[in-house]
DNA sequence: GCGGGCGTCGGGAACGTTAACAACGTGTGC
DNA sequence: GCACACGTTGTTAACGTTCCCGACGCCCGC
């Protein structure tokens, strides 16, 4: 900045009123500010600007998800890009992997760079250093899962009651042996997602055999795995529900391989679900609206509305398709 | 800063020294900073630290992708994601739509939060401020595509001879009206699977009729168009090749849709290729391999390599799924 | 006993920018 | 003709940290 001021013949003052375009310097000096500008290569630093600025922002948030190649969360994260590319702003994104440690190791980067606010999927146990954070003034939006007992804007969907009217429909289907596939119980979702399955069933005077409750399925081979030890079973289910997208695609893999008819719903939308045999039934979430409500709401808490937390509940779709709308197994694709 | 050491009793660069974990501070004086900064909240102001320190190194790199919502692009972007989380680096993502204003926008500010370096999807025309930037000391590599006469280190695929061998397998199966979904010329992995599909062809002294070469396909959407408008041809293909994950998603909606029995070959693998209907022979990139290379390349630049700029090129695998591998229409989920 | 090396600590400057204000020249109103 | 406002420009200080160097006390060897 000193070389372009030097070379345009005016002070760092006048350089720097040309870089922030403020008012008030001549359209000469502009000009030969700008030439200078352009001939020296200069470029603003925005690590000092940001240093030196009176209301200290960096126009950068945070996302911490638990797997950014996770289709849903990679839209999620293209939602929350596309909401701060709008103002300017910019994301750093940092998979968790479900971990907490990482969750904190994470977290706390992206604190030490000053990021304007966060936009979490909280790991269990992340409320202590989320609030630690909050007191410190970064702004935090939970998304996906709230975080318990932390008083923050929260994004999330009815896991509960959309599971519940998806078991629902299975068994008006008239399935009565539903199986459950599921995440680690101490994610929020799954535990939800479970409460759900369990009410359905409750509501009909049923309970799941404990053979067909599988938790802590953690990926696609795992969903597989699980499915086929269900169907290994002297007294296999109709019916299996499937607690996410990478569930349902390992679930769908497996039940492909035994050429197994059997009712599949899945929580998670995904391409193709369609097309594959058998066709799935799914709880569709929004990624995109998860992300672009989250985000929104981290950017009006960052231009200082100091409202109480808000919690966001966004609704699901239960997409109907062959699986669980017929009774008995699933005929629908040979129909 | 000033907090801590008056509260210890101590000078700022004692607690510097204690923050950074500096040898040469006193047991009991360390201790006492500590107590002093839970005691306050205090967390060491990166921006400042970047500022002043000698190795201007923000700790932070840049990845500019097309989409991250795009399973390939989000799928690379965990990978580089763990990469730099090995060397505690932080990782800023941008999409750029393959647009090049909305590329120079993210990589401008990428660059004014002084990124140490960037990894680069390319759009056509970036050559000229990705070497501005690159003049100004940020490392750069390009990763998918190549940026047209820039000197970096670049991690790609063989498009064209992989396309050739998957074009040769359907040619192979009896195929001869075999027709091509490709995204926007300018785009060069575009270039370049058209060149191999053309290769393909002429090899048996064939050429496309023009009716089967769709150029500009952006979307699943726009595939699935695509499809329906060469099925309805008086004399529709009997092969169809999808030149990136998308289209073929969304070619097999539409196949799906007309029944067709139509043989299809995609490039980039996706989940479930082997249970839609059809069944989808593809070639099979590895978007965590590219990544993680990607990354490697960039990180030894950031720590002073200086040798002359590599190009990887990383292998593809034609995965053989019922379309294109026996003669005629694709029959293979039927047998 | 005393000089010098070493380990520990602090003071001041500097990083590149913006905030605040002062200085300057010009035009305007009385 | 003079005070005053205004628009433009420059000067100085500050943001929070690290770098550089000097100061201080201590121990050791002569």
């Amino acid at each position: 900045m000193k070389d372009v001021a030097r070379a345009a013949g005016v002070s760092h003052m006048t350089v720097s009123r040309v870089v922030n375009g403020d008012a008030g310097v001549t359209k000469e000096r502009a000009v030969r500010v700008e030439e200078a500008i352009k001939e020296l290569g200069y470029q603003r630093n925005d690590l000092a600007r940001q240093l030196r600025s009176k209301r200290p922002r960096t126009g950068t948030i945070g996302l911490v998800v638990d797997d950014i190649a996770n289709p849903f969360y990679s839209a999620l994260a293209r939602a929350v890009e596309d909401e701060a590319h709008g103002r300017d702003d910019l994301v750093l994104v940092g998979s968790t992997n479900d971990d907490p440690h990482r969750e904190q190791e994470v977290v706390a980067a992206f604190c030490a760079r000053r990021v304007d606010g966060l936009i979490v999927v909280p790991v269990a146990g992340s409320q202590g250093f989320l609030a630690t954070q909050m007191a410190l003034g970064t702004k935090v939006v939970c998304v996906d899962r709230p975080a318990d007992g932390l008083e923050v804007d929260t994004v999330v969907v009815d896991n509960r009651t959309s599971t519940e009217s998806a078991i629902r429909q299975l068994l008006d289907g008239g399935h009565c042996r539903i199986a459950y596939l599921g995440d680690r119980q101490d994610i929020w979702t799954a535990r939800e997602r479970y409460a759900g399955y369990l009410a359905a069933l409750a509501a009909r005077g049923l309970r799941p055999a404990p053979a067909y409750v599988k938790h802590g399925v953690r990926s696609a081979a795992q969903a597989a795995a699980a499915v086929r030890e269900l169907l290994a079973l002297s007294d296999p289910p109709s019916a299996i529900f499937s607690g996410n997208n990478l569930m349902t695609i390992g679930a769908v893999g497996a039940l492909g391989d035994e050429g197994a008819r059997i009712a599949l719903i899945g929580f998670d939308d995904f391409p193709l679900a369609e097309r594959v045999s058998p066709a799935v039934t799914v709880v569709a979430q929004d990624p995109i609206g998860l992300g672009a409500s989250a985000a929104a709401l981290l950017f009006s808490r960052i231009d200082g509305d100091r409202s109480p937390a808000r919690t966001v509940v966004m609704q699901t779709r239960l997409v109907l398709r062959g699986s669980g709308e017929i009774p008995g197994p699933s005929l629908a694709r040979s129909a």
